[in-house]
DNA sequence: CTTCTGTCTTGAACACTGTCACATACTTTC
DNA sequence: GAAAGTATGTGACAGTGTTCAAGACAGAAG
């Protein structure tokens, strides 16, 4: 918690010590989140990518939490790049809430490391945004605006939850379709319990529930 | 991953050793998880808790992992006691999810625990079977019920994770209200972005949002 | 030149964590 | 009694985040 310095912009000390940037270090953390999700991000091996003792990122960042941080930011910012499409206000918002969904599956690592920091807000700062300007150009604005926005966001949270599991704790026994294939239950209709035993098709799910909460939300043009 | 005696539900050892038993440690790590949150349950402090050995653990029910799946077990199978209620259908599957919601806030770390050890089927069974009961009563089966359960579920999912954060982890500067503070951006209109640095009344949305879903389900009485 | 000050970098440690091989005690059975 | 099996404890290993005191280096001041 000590210095921390502050990145002030101007890259003065570059010329100084042959010493790394702050920069390098929130880049090189990304790299090794995007390569071997959250858990790949410790201090020794951040370390070791730099070339640099441990203790050097703690004076040019900070915490452990302090790089979670910028790593989070700096990839925020890279989110809120592409634009909305779609003729339509729903389709418009439509596509903000597809462009979240596929860059967080393109960016699992990340997703994952913001969810778990408590930190999905901050991540997804640009993209909220992005769906407010839609909104406002489609006449929602205040309290509803507010509302349709975290309605959707949290539908396409749920989802993200669900596609972001598995990978590589596949819980054999513990998946959903596992779990159902013990079921018995004379009160549950036998082709709704094999139907649970069989993947879903969760993009598709995804556009129809999402979809709904959005109509729900913003006018028909 | 030596023995790991798998309970086998005769408690004829119980009046062998004064030793503790499997659902001791079971009970003693749900207790733990329940006040100080999934990071509370270490084999050292379960350990400490029971006035045992740290590897005594490991004898009785086997590694981290196994202690944190009978857990979750255990927590599931009370979670499924509660009928659902209401006269239409759509309101005994509302009532269902609304079960869902109350029971992970009142167990938070639980709830978390789950979550992060990709469990949450697991926790969640028996509510999954009653939600499906409900289902098959209202005439919807097969590959529709199986979407409908999904989508009601990964819904409420999307607000527990909203909800599930903070406690501790207040995150003064970056929750979704801070972070909405310092947008700047003149095609969102400014009522929106005031009413986004306010709370937003997550339980009214989740009434809200979640009915949508499970209108679209579930057909009219 | 030397001395000093502020900027960077480091090695060694602390307190944790999950896990395990090994040795020990106790209880039951023969 | 001895043997077998059940139950517990000791001590270690390899990780983790973090800190502390000590250096190494640049430039400025004497």
């Amino acid at each position: 918690m000590a210095q921390a310095r502050v990145s002030d912009g101007s890259r003065r000390t570059s010329s100084r010590h042959a010493g790394l940037e702050r920069d390098d270090v929130v880049e090189a953390a990304l790299r090794l989140v995007d390569r071997g999700g959250p858990e790949a991000l410790t201090m020794r091996r951040l370390a070791r990518e730099l070339g640099v003792a441990t203790t050097t990122i703690y004076w040019h960042v900070g915490s452990r939490d302090d790089v979670v941080d910028a790593v989070i930011r700096r990839h925020g910012e890279r989110l809120g790049q592409q634009a909305a499409s779609g003729d339509t206000a729903r389709q418009r918002v439509m596509s903000v809430a597809r462009h979240l969904w596929d860059e967080a599956l393109a960016h699992r690592g990340i997703t994952k490391l913001a969810e778990l920091h408590g930190e999905t807000s901050v991540l997804n700062k640009h993209l909220e945004v992005a769906m407010a300007r839609e909104l406002t150009a489609a006449g929602v604005v205040g309290e509803e605006a507010r509302d349709a926005l975290r309605a959707i966001l949290i539908c396409v949270g749920g989802f993200l939850v669900l596609a972001l599991r598995d990978e590589r704790a596949i819980t054999p026994e513990r998946s959903r379709t596992a779990v159902w294939s013990e079921v018995e239950d004379p009160d549950v209709d036998p082709s709704t319990r094999l139907a649970l035993t069989t993947q879903v098709d969760l993009p598709a799910l995804f556009e129809r529930t999402v979809q709904t909460v959005v109509d729900t939300h913003v006018p028909e043009d």
